[in-house]
DNA sequence: TTTATAATGACTTGGAAG
DNA sequence: CTTCCAAGTCATTATAAA
């Protein structure tokens, strides 16, 4: 199952690949641009044409307080992609009572916009691969729709071949029948207004030269020269996807809670009046031109001497910003990609004592260390969110991983890493693998029809003493026996909060420490130093499983003998150090993210009265560690063995109620913060690694 | 102000049943 | 094949207590 992953990615790769006779700027940069800004109209309320944070919340504020009875409806389809203006008139003819028609007749007239497509799906799907619009309508035309594989070799052929094919405008852009014009016209006219900020971006002016050096504080001139060797467009796909993600943030969230320290610093050093605009045209164009530039050396060599190919590259970053939309929009009604199959059972590439263990895999050249690099999230995320997660991480396939088989409790988990995965050995001793090996005294009270072996995910929660205390009034009132439907709700509520049996009818939550001990920590690993009893529970809760982790870190320890140096973002309590710790591998250097002053605290306690030998650094936020910072530290020490991470989970984590909002969540979206430090990391090492040679 | 406590579903998946 | 059901999930928020 997990073999026959497919990442669309790659197929986007293998045409550039066949196109990189020096010709690829013949890649159809422009042309799409009409044609999705009619298909998918951004709105108003976006925030790409308000001036500042305030004035963002402020605008939509206003637009989902109206007094319009059905406010909340149209933000809903508004927040789908389509234009407000379009979701108004379409629920004006059908009424705000049937989603799913409203949701039809918007489909309807956005496709209706498309010109004379007969299957907008399908190239929708091709254009989603990085094919041209007019490319796809030509080889669907010619291939019929039936054969979707001759349609993608013939695509493949073509921009092979279609070297000097003259690049055709939309003669029809601006004459679209359309009954929307209005808000189209609008949306071209937020468009418009991008071309007064090109002063600001051209070097010439005082304050371009200002901005252009920003760029340096995220990504340094390193990467961007060997942005090419890496992995070509895919590169350049990225950096418009941290770009998207920064502008999502941006609508989404007040000014001050932005963290980007580009973004932070280009506000301070542009003054109060810089607008939303200017702040992500300015990143966008500058790091769209900067990889377009190691991309296409041949080309023009001054990035902003030419307005027009300026003009395009920008174009063609918001050309992304709405290809996400739609892929997005796409994901509502065409659920056929974007799914990532878990594995059954939940074995990766295999765990202690079980069949079906896999010992090699070819990794994409890209992924190949140094450094290695280690990144954990909860297996069960959101549609969509694990293939943005590999595809970011250089298309290396997620393993996944239930740790109920190291431990008594269960917890699965993704890992992307580029370790190697033959000769893989466990921690030993051996944890309790059962619930009754890890708290013998449960067995005394532990009922026949709990046939629980295994607990649940452990949580950053517990149960509340009414519960426990309901439950044994439900058991009191029974003589002998329980009722059926009192077991029935027994143990879905054991089930539910992990408890276990400690006395007659009694049922209690673990205690931090018996958490600290399935997770594979040291007892009273979290205690005291300050932090309290709930915090415990948390920073448990948002931990690693030490044994799992472990495993899959053992094939590092005959590779370096001698130590490790290890940068450990998002590191929490330390589940990276205490594994690497509990195999033998020595910690030389250690850089420590993280964010929380008690979780820091606590890996610097366990690091001091485990006799560490090396160095420990502390670092807050993940958002200060930059170019410099890390061209600084690598220096020191002579660069990263191993990155680990597991970025904040709570926007894709199904026990959160409230803002599951998927990897552009306000936390979550720090894992592309993973991927900068990861970039930077390699860049900088590789660019040291040239000049000894 | 900090800490503890209690109340608060949605979403996805796999599998059985029809 | 579709429909239904069971199971499970690194959490957030409001309020009371310390």
């Amino acid at each position: 199952m997990l073999r026959s992953f497919s990442w669309p990615i790659l197929q986007v790769k293998r045409m550039v690949d066949n196109n990189s006779g020096g010709e690829a700027d013949n890649f159809d940069w422009d042309t799409e641009d009409d044609l999705e800004i009619d298909n998918y109209a951004i709105s108003a309320p976006s925030g790409l044409s308000t001036p500042c944070g305030e004035a963002v919340l402020g605008s939509a504020e206003a637009g989902s307080s109206g007094n319009s009875p059905n406010s909340k409806i149209i933000d809903h389809f508004v927040g789908m992609g389509f234009s407000r203006e379009m979701v108004a008139k379409v629920i004006e003819e059908k009424g705000e009572e049937n989603s799913d028609l409203i949701l039809e007749t918007l489909l309807e007239y956005s496709a209706s916009t498309l010109p004379s497509s007969s299957n907008s799906k399908l190239i929708d799907h091709f254009v989603g691969m990085g094919f041209s619009e007019e490319m796809v309508v030509k080889v669907v035309q010619e291939n019929g729709e039936g054969n979707t594989d001759s349609i993608l070799e013939t695509l493949l052929t073509y921009s092979a071949l279609e070297t000097t094919a003259p690049v055709q405008q939309n003669p029809d852009s601006g004459n679209c029948s359309s009954d929307y014009e209005g808000s189209l016209l609008n949306d071209f006219s937020d468009f418009d207004s991008f071309s007064e900020t090109e002063e600001i971006i051209s070097p010439s002016s005082e304050e371009g030269r200002k901005l252009l050096h920003l760029t340096k504080m995220g990504y340094s001139e390193a990467e961007a020269s060997v942005a090419m060797e890496r992995c070509g467009l895919c590169y350049l796909i990225h950096i418009c996807n941290i770009f998207l993600l920064m502008v999502g943030r941006m609508s989404k969230f007040h000014l001050d809670s932005i963290k980007d320290p580009r973004l932070f610093n280009c506000c301070i050093e542009n003054g109060p009046d810089s607008t939303i605009e200017e702040l992500t045209d300015f990143i966008c164009a500058a790091q769209i031109a900067k990889a377009a530039d190691a991309l296409f050396p041949l080309e023009d060599k001054k990035p902003f001497s030419n307005g027009s190919s300026h003009k395009k590259r920008r174009n063609w970053g918001y050309d992304l910003l709405l290809r996400k939309k739609k892929l997005k929009l796409e994901k509502r009604f065409d659920e056929d990609d974007d799914v990532v199959h878990l594995p059954n059972p939940m074995i990766g590439f295999g765990v202690p004592n079980e069949p079906d263990q896999i010992t090699h895999r070819v990794l994409p050249e890209a992924a190949l260390g140094p450094p290695y690099f280690y990144y954990e999230n909860v297996a069960l995320a959101p549609k969509g969110v694990w293939t943005t997660i590999s595809r970011f991480l250089y298309d290396v396939e997620p393993e996944f991983v239930d740790s109920k088989f190291f431990c008594a409790a269960a917890r699965k988990r993704g890992y992307v890493h580029n370790l190697p995965i033959d000769n893989r050995f466990p921690l030993l001793p051996f944890p309790p693998r059962t619930i009754h090996e890890a708290f013998p005294l449960t067995r005394k009270w532990w009922p026949s029809w709990d046939t629980r072996t295994k607990l649940n995910c452990l949580q950053t929660c517990i149960a509340s003493a009414r519960l426990t205390d309901k439950i044994r009034k439900a058991l009191e009132d029974s003589d002998g026996e329980p009722l059926l439907g009192i077991q029935k709700f027994v143990l879905e509520q054991c089930r539910k909060w992990n408890l276990v049996w400690v006395g007659r009818n009694k049922v209690a939550p673990l205690e931090p420490d018996e958490v600290e001990m399935l997770l594979g920590f040291p007892r009273n690993h979290t205690r005291g130093g300050g932090i309290s009893r709930t915090d415990r529970y948390k920073s448990l809760g948002n931990s690693f499983q030490i044994d799992t982790v472990a495993y899959h870190f053992s094939v590092l320890k005959d590779k370096f003998p001698g130590g490790i140096n290890l940068l450990s973002l998002f590191s929490g309590i330390g589940g990276a150090e205490v594994a690497l710790h509990r195999l033998g591998i020595p910690l030389k250097n250690v850089v420590a993210v993280e964010i929380a002053e008690v979780n820091r605290n606590i890996l610097r306690s366990w690091w001091e009265q485990t006799n560490q030998r090396g160095t420990l650094t502390d670092i807050q936020d993940v958002q200060e560690l930059n170019g410099d910072r890390l061209e600084q530290l690598i220096k020191n020490f002579g660069g990263f063995d191993l990155v680990v991470g597991g970025s904040p989970c709570n926007n894709l984590t199904g026990s959160n109620r409230y803002h599951r909002d998927g990897l552009e969540g306000k936390d979550s979206a720090l894992f592309f913060d993973f991927c900068r430090i990861l970039d930077l990391v390699k860049c900088i090492m590789n660019g040291t690694k040239s000049m000894i040679v």
